[in-house]
RNA sequence: GGAGAGAUGGGUGAGUGGCUGAAACCAACAGUUUGCUAAACUGUCGUACUGGAAACGGUACCGCGGGUUCGAAUCCCGCUCUCUCCGCCA
């Protein structure tokens, strides 16, 4: 969330900021924080004042008692009940002036880097960035959903059967190519510096607000009720969240974490013709990559994780894309955001396989998670990205790659699945 | 699931009503000494809110929430979590 102090002091910048990524009620809300905020240090100085008070007094009636003055003791406390009784009104509405407070704080997103395009809807999202060449197939090609019954290498009715829609089944080759894949990104994230860590993929309420991912999306998780946790959208959860609560040295930065898990979203409402087959599931296989940075250096980060990720759809030899996305389309807890679209040939589209942030000190903040300089302790800045989410990668790749007799596999996934064709 | 124990600062751990935001030790940081390393010595060493240009103040926090009291880490109640043993189990 936004830290309250930035807000005071930059109230004009805090409503623009908030406009370019749409917020409805900028100026309203705005002001509204600023209003609670300050009846809310009104009270706590009369509070404090109170309270203080309250001690000088208790302090002397224990100095009486020791020497045993009990006389003069007692004439002192029938001062406190007055003093009691106010502060205990001045504690009672201070907590419910922090609360409205935290809880409208939780309702604002983070403000949009000062390069990101002005705009409201994919459409207006920024290409910036374009490599490879569509590839020309061959008469029969088929897209993706096709081709995977053909080969049967990934069995959508029997996930339906198991579980529902949205929840494949990856047979022989297509559970081994699945597994290649993700030893091949995690290879490549260690190489470049990241950490590998294996988390929980069913988290508490704390790990949800500490990211972002509530009150914000509550609807998008899927939710154990009986134990009140939830399952991770995305492994960002976790990883982040192993730093909730952490105040860092300097000597611990910067933390570079890579973690394969599942995914776990529950896409209410988004389903239709453009999203079949391995264009959208209800569980799918991602490598986050995650960065915890100094603030001076969170850009320079954002950029070598943009990088990290171009190499790997190079390597693999996929048509893709970069946009820059415009402060509509960015996501609540974002500062900049660059999407990366890889080409899926039979389809003919271009589908999002990673998305790579910087949320500055946004998701610091509600984690607590800072670092000391010169003494002082100082917010850090968050990055992560998807390298990569596996299904649209497959997509891609069976669809790009195929030919009348069968599947190339791109040759830097054939030592970890052994075979160089479907 | 059954029984028991516990929750204090980065760690270990003392503290059963006021002089305790909290002993001691360890770790960490800075300095002195020193051919180097090590050791020794000295100092610093929680977080948040709030007032102040600053210096420096005020308040809160010893798992969480209530209560008793002039005064609570310390007493009482509720909750949560952790650990140990037994049972079950990948």
């Amino acid at each position: 969330m936004l830290q309250l102090a930035y807000i005071r002091d930059n109230k004009q910048a805090t409503i623009e900021g908030l406009k370019r990524k749409y917020f409805k009620t900028a100026e309203e809300t705005v002001n509204e924080v600023l209003e609670i905020d300050r009846k809310r240090r009104d009270t706590q100085a009369e509070l404090d004042a109170t309270l203080a008070k309250s001690n000088l007094l208790a302090k002397e009636i224990g100095g009486l008692m020791k020497e045993g003055k009990k006389a003069e003791a007692e004439a002192i406390k029938g001062q406190t009940a007055d003093l009691k009784a106010l502060s205990k009104d001045l504690e009672e509405s201070l907590k419910t002036f922090e609360s409205s407070l935290h809880d409208l704080l939780l309702t604002i997103p983070n403000l949009p880097h000062e390069s990101v395009p002005e705009g409201r809807t994919p459409e207006e999202n920024i290409n910036i960035f374009e490599q490879g060449e569509f590839p020309v197939l061959h008469e029969a090609a088929k897209p993706h959903w096709e081709l995977i019954k053909q080969y049967d290498i990934i069995d959508f009715d029997l996930g339906n059967k198991i579980s529902g829609a949205g929840f494949p089944v990856y047979k022989g080759k297509g559970a081994k190519i699945q597994r290649a894949l993700i030893n091949f990104f995690l290879n490549e994230a260690e190489a470049a510096g990241y950490k590998e860590v294996q988390v929980p993929i069913l988290v508490n309420a704390a790990s949800g607000y500490g990211t972002g991912q509530l009150p914000d999306k509550e609807g998008q998780m899927y939710h154990a009720t009986a134990d009140d946790l939830y399952l991770i959208p995305t492994a960002e959860v976790p990883i982040t969240n192993i730093y909730r609560d952490v105040i860092l040295s300097e000597n611990d930065l910067p933390v570079k974490h890579a973690g394969y898990t599942p995914c776990f979203r529950r896409e209410a409402g988004s389903w239709g013709a453009h999203v079949r087959g391995l264009n959208r599931l209800h569980q799918f296989d991602k490598i986050e990559i995650v960065q915890i940075r100094k603030p001076e250096e969170s850009y320079q980060a954002l950029e070598e994780m943009v990088e990290h990720v171009k190499g790997l759809l190079t390597k693999l030899g996929l048509p893709f894309r970069i946009l820059r996305l415009c402060g509509g389309d960015m996501g609540f807890t974002s500062a900049l955001t660059f999407d990366f679209e890889v080409y899926s040939a039979a389809q003919e589209r271009w589908l999002e396989c990673s998305s790579v942030s910087n949320f500055e000190a946004y998701q610091a903040n509600r984690l607590k998670l800072r670092y000391k300089v010169d003494g002082k302790t100082q917010l850090l800045h968050t990055l992560n990205g998807s390298a990569l989410a596996l299904p649209r990668i497959l997509a891609a790749i069976l669809e790009n790659n195929q030919t009348p007799e069968g599947i190339k596999v791109p040759s830097v996934l054939v030592p970890f699945c052994g075979f160089d064709t479907i």
